[in-house]
This record gives C-alpha cells, sequence and structure tokens, in this order.
DNA sequence: TTCAAAAATACAATCGATTGTATTTTTGTT
DNA sequence: AACAAAAATACAATCGATTGTATTTTTGAA
C-alpha cells in the first residue's frame, strides 16, 4: 500500500471477487448496486486508500469537470476578487479551477493555452494580456466547440463570445465630471495603451466629459504609458511641466499612487494644487494620503456572471453562438484627493 | 474539424496509412521514425489540427509534469511572491503549476488535495491553512509515494518532508531589539493564533528580546487574534487602555496598518507616541503614513528553493526520507513608523 | 548478388475507469 | 412450484496515447 503502486477498482475487484464494472457503479453511488454491495465496495475502497484516478476517468467520460482561468496577473486586487467570484460559483456548480496568469505576455498566454486545451478542460475565462492583438490561439480552441467567455477585456473578434465588462466610458466620463465640477479646469489624463479597448474608452470618456463641459482638450495632458508604478512617476515628472494642471485622471490607481507620491516629494498639494482620481479602487488607495478617489469594478460579480454564463454553456453545448454580454457599472468612489475641502 | 470532434493520433495514422504507433513516436521527436516520415506526419498534424489528449498521455505515462501548490490565500503579497518564485523554477523544468487557495479553511484544503491527488500532480507543494492541526490527508497523499515541500508553514510531524521557512523567532527578536534601542519601554504585541509554529516564534522573539534586555513581559500587553483589518482595529482600542504604550510589534502589516489608522484617528502620533514595526513587508506598508518599518520575507526565493527539492523529488523517487529544508534569513526594512524623527 | 546488421515501421498490450449489453439471481404472482 | 419481471451482477469494448516486441525494409560490406 505505501509502496506507491496506486491502488485501482480492479484491487477492489479482486479483493472482493467482483467484477470491476460494479466498483465503479457502487463508488459512484449507481442504483444498478444493491445498497449490501455498495457499503461492501465502498468499505473496502477506504480500507485500502482508494483514490480515483481521474485522468482515467476524465479520458473516459471526456468531461474534467474543470475550467480554465487565464488572467493578467493573480496578485492584483482586481484580479483577486475576480477570482474569488470564479470560484464560489465554480464550487457550486461542481466545477474544479485552474487559475493561470499570463503576466500580460502573448507567448505566455499562447502556451497556457494549449495547456489547457491539451488537458481538456471544459471552457475557459479568459481576460487577454495586453499583448493580445492576434487571436488565433482562442479561434482554434473555440473551434473545437470549447466554450470561452472574456471577462473585464472584451474581444470583439469573436461576436459568439460572451463579454462580461464594465462601463469603461461612464466610469471615465463620471471621473472627469467630478473634476471638472469641482472647478478644475486643466486636467491631465494618464492613458494605459490605446490598443485595447478598454483604456481606449477610457481616454475617450475622458475627452468626452471635458467636450461637453466646454472644455477644449489638449493632447499635452494625456500621458500614455503602461501604468505601472514607474510610469506613475515619470509621467508625474512630465505633468509638472506644465503649472496650470490642476487635476488629473489616472486610468488606474497604481500610477496615480505613486504619481500622489512623487508629486508630494516635490511640494505639491494634493488635492489642493492638483486633484487626483485614479481606476481601480486597490486597497492601497484607501490607504494613501491623501485617500485617493476611485473607480471600484464589481470584480467578485463579474466572476460570478462569467462562470455561470460560461457553466451554463458547458451543460448545453448547443447554446454556442449565442451570446449573453453584460456590461456592469462601476461605482464612482469618492475619497479626499478629489476634493476641495 | 469544427464539429468538435476532437483529432487524436488514430485520424493521422488513417489519414496517412501509417501506424498510430508511429505517429505517435513522431509526434514525440522519436528518434525510431525517420525523418521523412516524421516531416509528414508532423505537417498532416497541424493541417487537421491536432492536439495531444493529455489526459491519455499521462495516464499511459503515469506523470503528468505538474506540480499542485495550495496556499492560503493568493492575494496575500507574500504569497504571491512565493507563486512567482514557484511558476519561474517550474517551467523552466519544464513543469505546469496549478495553484489552488485553501483560504484557511482545513475543509477546503483537504478537499483541494484529494482534488491534487486524484489528477495525480508529480508533487505537491503547502503552506497549511490556519486551521490545520490534523495532518491525515497529508500523510494519505505521503504515503502513495508523493513528495511534498512545506512552505512558510513547517510542519514537524514529517521530518522527512523538506520545509522552507524563514527565521521568525530572530526576526522578531530583531524587531523588538530596534523598538527597545529607540528607548521604547512599553511595548505591545498583536500575535497570531499560537497554534501555528509560525505565529508562535514571533511571540516568543519578541519576548525574548525584551528580557535579554531587562524589560519584564506584562502579558496585557499581548493581543492574540488571526490578525485580520478588523482585528487590527479591535486590539489598538484595546491597547489605548495602557496609556503607557509606547511602541508596537505586530505579527502582520494588516493589523499593524489598520492599527496605524485607528489610533491616528484616535489623535495618537505615530510614531512619536508609539512606534510601530509590522511583518511581511506588505505594498502598502511603503505607502502609510507614517510609511511602516516592517520585516521583508524573501518569497519568491522561498519559492524557488522549494520547487528546486520538490522537483528534485520527483525526478529522484529514491531520495524520499531525506530532507533538505532550508531556513531563510528575513530583512528588517526600517521605514518612519519605528524612528524618533 | 547475397545476406547480416541496422533502420524503419507495424502489432498488440496497457494505463484505470466507464458504460451498453448480456447473463444470472432474486422476487413476487398465480 | 413455475415462470415472467425486476434486480443485481458480469462481460467486454472503449477513451487516446505509449511502448516493448515483432516484422518488414533498407543499407552496405563481402
Amino acid at each position: 500500500m505505501s509502496k506507491g503502486n496506486k491502488i485501482t477498482i480492479h484491487d477492489i475487484s479482486k479483493a472482493l471477487n467482483i467484477d470491476s464494472s460494479t466498483v465503479s457503479r457502487a463508488l459512484n453511488n449507481s442504483p444498478r448496486v444493491s445498497v449490501k454491495t455498495r457499503e461492501k465496495i465502498q468499505k473496502k475502497a477506504t480500507e485500502l486508500g482508494y483514490q480515483r484516478n481521474s485522468l482515467a476517468s476524465n479520458l473516459r467520460t471526456n468531461r474534467t469537470n474543470t475550467i480554465g482561468v487565464i488572467i493578467p496577473r493573480i496578485a492584483r486586487h482586481f484580479f483577486a476578487t475576480v477570482i474569488a467570484g470564479i470560484e464560489e460559483t465554480a464550487y457550486e456548480e461542481g466545477y474544479n479551477v485552474v487559475i493561470c496568469q499570463s503576466l500580460e505576455s502573448l507567448d505566455r498566454e499562447i502556451k497556457i493555452m494549449n495547456s489547457l486545451a491539451s488537458n481538456r478542460v471544459d471552457g475557459i475565462l479568459i481576460s487577454t494580456s495586453m499583448e493580445t492583438s492576434k487571436f488565433d490561439h482562442i479561434k482554434s480552441y473555440l473551434e473545437n466547440n470549447n466554450p470561452v467567455v472574456f471577462i473585464d477585456r472584451p474581444s470583439e473578434a469573436f461576436p459568439e463570445c460572451s463579454n462580461i465588462s464594465i462601463d469603461n466610458f461612464k466610469a471615465s466620463y463620471d471621473a472627469t465630471k467630478l473634476l471638472i465640477e469641482k472647478g478644475r479646469k486643466h486636467i491631465a489624463h494618464f492613458s494605459g495603451p490605446q490598443n485595447i479597448g478598454l483604456y481606449k474608452e477610457r481616454t475617450e470618456g475622458y475627452m468626452s466629459a471635458l467636450q461637453e463641459h466646454n472644455i477644449s482638450i489638449n493632447k499635452n495632458y494625456i500621458f500614455e504609458s503602461i501604468l505601472s508604478e514607474e510610469d506613475g512617476i515619470s509621467c508625474a515628472k512630465k505633468l509638472l511641466e506644465y503649472p496650470e494642471i490642476d487635476g488629473l485622471y489616472s486610468a488606474n490607481d497604481t500610477a496615480a499612487i505613486s504619481a500622489i507620491q512623487y508629486l508630494k516629494t516635490k511640494g505639491i498639494q494634493i488635492p489642493k494644487q492638483i486633484a487626483v482620481i485614479g481606476f481601480n479602487n486597490d486597497p492601497i488607495s484607501e490607504v494613501i494620503e491623501p485617500s485617493l478617489t476611485t473607480i471600484h469594478q464589481p470584480g467578485f460579480e463579474m466572476g460570478k456572471l462569467a462562470t455561470e454564463i460560461l457553466v451554463h454553456q458547458i451543460k448545453n453545448k448547443s447554446d454556442k453562438g449565442i451570446h449573453h454580454s453584460k456590461i456592469l457599472v462601476p461605482e464612482l468612489i469618492i475619497r479626499k484627493s478629489s476634493e476641495n475641502e
């Protein structure tokens, strides 16, 4: 037993002189096995330390009861909440979850996708990497009749797939509007890579709010980067070249926070001189001083919703081709960094 | 092809009129297949969109090239860095990684363990949950001749297993000593569950530093909890009942940070009135004001090291029973919360 | 040209569980 | 007691890939 030779149903079968098919059925609580035999078999199974070999089972049944999840980075607060939502729903529905991080690399994303496919997960939830502009890997997975649901970063490439996202335009519009209402006239924007729809929408929301309030758009006030901590600092440096700037809307918290810290070292008073709004509601945003006004994305619900849709598609393969996309509404959380005391 | 009927080696075999064994060997680049046939087969494979069924392959070979990882919570900064280290080494060595979070629940930990075992992962890296005081699930996994390496929360229950941990005693001792050297006389301690070795060691380090500096230990100054955000606040409340307290060493950053925030609302000046040191070097610790003196654990290296050992054990099953435990040295990061200006 | 050695390929069993069908046993009715 | 129906169990094929052994083909030296 402790020799590492794993116990199989055939071992139980031999030990009790009962056919392995009956053993299999007994262990799966099939009504085709009498209660008496079933109990005998289950007792022997625990006695021998039997543990089902899922590889064999999944191979035979052609199902793994497993959902693959591909996200850029598990350490990011937003994605951590998405995962929590995914796991909650998945476990309720009896599915296992395999979490993989692409680290924003297309190459890794492709490798992960192949690995999940070859391990025959029943479906995939994906938030594509920043580098993902080709979709061949997703296309070929879909062509094998596997369901995919996109989270947070929707893909126009597959109209038959569901997208769970938020209204980035509106969130950005509202954030920028708040700054305008607070009397800010020269509002800068830290924007993300414009090839990613989500960041493009955020920039558009910003611009639209300015326009509708008759503030002309100054391209010099828009600083594009991948919004890392370092980018926040270097963009803040550039921002200081325009002393008239009195407001900043950053497309994520990371850059907003490092910018605030840098600006404070330069003696700039936040929010008095420059009011700041971020995006994501990272835990740090509540702790930094001044606390950061930001936009909360309902990550947990997004995860739940995406999983519900995916599970539905797994269970009803015929439903393929019908998308159930949802655009959720994020919430503007007003803290001190945007207020005039 | 797009009907969802996955292509197998037998489809390729029929299409080319070559035996499936040769197809299998060709796809695995076996030298037993001539270059000419191999290329023909590989061409046809891509043409048909073939993708290896890992379930079948793993069942046959009795290896999955996969490492299971069980940790309490992926969202915690320390564990996120551990995972980064694990993934880096694992991928270098050609292993996949399955990450699972127990959410500090023994029940979930057991379920995950069974699932990983039944999916026949080649080995498991585990940081046990706070609730884990029985080890039957680990024992039975080990008895099946599978390797396990413990990370961060070592287990004395299995002397044959490797533990990768840090010197919690020394780290705590050093932190407390720093507070003493800064002239603090009445130092409180937020301690974690004492049934967990790691937290016990931290408390002992604290006590030992006091003793060696001839400061008597006041049990009232030790506040035990699971060190959540809420615990930080409630312990801080209790701490205020002892106005003489002028120093605080918390066994994690989370509690230290929420305590600081609470104390600030009560008009307490940090570090002037109470100097604070945390544990973990969470990203927030750098941002909070005053920035938090804390202890950095080398999570990335711990992950790498643990994975190296596990992979070694997987490859050399005979090595079982020889442990290669390592105790790494954490680093005290001195910031403002412990300084006298 | 012949033939043994080497190279290439084919055959067939196997991994462990599932499941449709066939067979045996039990049950209950007359 | 006889027998059909129902219940319980056994038989055997299968999922897709791997691998030891057997067979066929090719190569090259005599």
